[in-house]
DNA sequence: TCCGTCAAGAAGTGCC
DNA sequence: GGCACTTCTTGACGGA
């Protein structure tokens, strides 16, 4: 270790280490001057709380004068006063940016620095914030879209069953004995006929679970297109669209697989459940 | 006590 | 002049 050692006193800093600024170490005692130099002067007009080390030598005079200077850590009272003025306006104009070097004992330079990677700290910190928010926005849709699996996989079996019910009623239907004149006639109206592009649904339903896609090309839906929550069953959890970074170029909820086939199934669902309506007031018709 | 490692921050550089 | 990226310095910390 070199004999040349600078310490002086520093409440603090920003990162709560030790107030200590060592200067001028092995590898580098010449510039270990010029930092000297540069935390004096700061320190001098900032808080004027520092000292010389009784061990600080007379070796680095032999530099003296020399006008390059050394990075060196800035003094906490600095440091509170940069933060109040970034807390107020996190830009610098010429003006305050002069005002501040001045008052601080700094260097304009050493100001438009400071602010410029305070800046670049605070993005970093929001960057870091923006992702737990998607992380957790992520999350809430995982469970929503279990969720709507575990609801649909329920409604197509309820599908099924009401489907086996209905084959059986329009097996003793067919038989025109049991069926007394007003039954007979309830049993043509329209109202009691599968709709064509109901019973399409079923079949996509019951076939491919896929929500649909089959009726491409086929006689029009009567069913609402629009995903619609269901009262029931529907949990949702909360999954918002709030762009409020659109200004920093992010966006929490773009349109992609996921929330596309998440929007698939929430339309299976609501389909399913128009299907058992339909089919309890067949049932319902028929048996009495 | 020394040494290596690491995180944080000050400053440099190049691009727009 | 601001920003992204990088370099350099500092100081803390743990292990030998």
């Amino acid at each position: 270790m070199d004999s040349g050692r600078l310490l002086f006193d520093s409440p603090s800093t920003s990162s709560s280490r030790s107030g200590l600024i060592l200067l001028g170490s092995a590898k580098s005692d010449f510039q270990g001057f010029q930092g000297l130099r540069s935390a004096v002067a700061g320190s001098t007009e900032a808080s004027g709380a520092f000292k010389i080390r009784p061990f600080f030598t007379s070796k680095y005079e032999i530099y003296e004068g020399f006008p390059s200077e050394k990075k060196r850590r800035l003094t906490s009272e600095q440091i509170r006063m940069l933060e109040r003025s970034f807390e107020e306006e996190n830009k610098l104009e010429p003006e305050r940016k002069s005002e501040l070097a001045k008052k601080l004992g700094l260097q304009p330079r050493q100001v438009a620095v400071w602010f410029q990677n305070r800046r670049a700290r605070w993005k970093n910190k929001q960057v870091e914030r923006d992702l737990d928010l998607l992380k957790a926005s992520y999350d809430a849709l995982l469970i929503d879209h279990d969720a709507l699996i575990k609801d649909n996989e329920h409604l197509r079996s309820q599908v099924n069953l009401l489907l086996e019910k209905l084959q059986e009623i329009e097996k003793g239907a067919s038989e025109p004995s049991r069926l007394n004149p007003a039954d007979q006639a309830a049993s043509s109206t329209d109202d009691l006929l599968m709709p064509l592009s109901i019973h399409q649904k079923v079949e996509d339903l019951l076939s491919t679970g896929s929500g649909g896609n089959a009726s491409a090309g086929k006689p029009e839906s009567r069913l609402p297109v629009e995903p619609l929550l269901l009262e029931s069953g529907g949990h949702h959890a909360g999954i918002h669209c709030e762009d409020d970074m659109s200004d920093k170029g992010y966006n929490h909820c773009r349109d992609g697989v996921f929330t596309g086939h998440h929007h698939k199934l929430l339309q299976q669902q609501h389909e399913a459940a128009l299907l058992i309506q339909w089919l309890d007031r067949v049932e319902s018709t028929l048996l009495h």
